[in-house]
DNA sequence: CATGTGACTCTTA
DNA sequence: GTAAGAGCCACAT
């Protein structure tokens, strides 16, 4: 397994429950160079349940990865289930769940 | 070896 | 304010 690969879904494990971060920062944070790379790389996590792929969205918020789910409303239900309210796939108070990797340099 | 595609984002018109 | 184009890197065919 490609070692940047390890570390986004690293990453996406560390996300805290009822906040959501988005795939610019992810690849910022990993120097990626790319956001494209941390999509990419979360389109490889498709089936490893053991990664909240839920909490990744693109950066206006919106669940551009539902249709890589099991069915495309269980990403917005998993959101829910956090506290996270959606509304027609796109996360509600994003500003204020937004969360970055950064944060745990600090 | 070359071409197409993608869970994205930013810049320019 | 909205819309379209380009850049980005890795992978599959």
């Amino acid at each position: 397994m490609a070692q940047y690969i390890e570390d986004v879904h690293d990453v996406a494990r560390l996300i805290p429950p009822g906040r959501v971060t988005n795939y610019g920062a992810i690849a910022d944070f990993l120097t990626l160079g790319s956001a494209r790379m941390a999509g990419w790389a979360m389109n490889k996590a498709h089936g490893d349940e053991t990664i909240p792929a839920h909490r990744v969205v693109n950066r206006k918020g919106e669940l551009s990865g539902r249709n890589h789910f099991a069915t495309p409303t269980l990403m917005q239900e998993r959101l829910e289930a956090e506290g996270v309210e959606v509304v027609d796939n796109k996360i509600v108070n994003f500003d204020e769940l937004f969360w970055s990797p950064t944060e745990l340099l600090k």
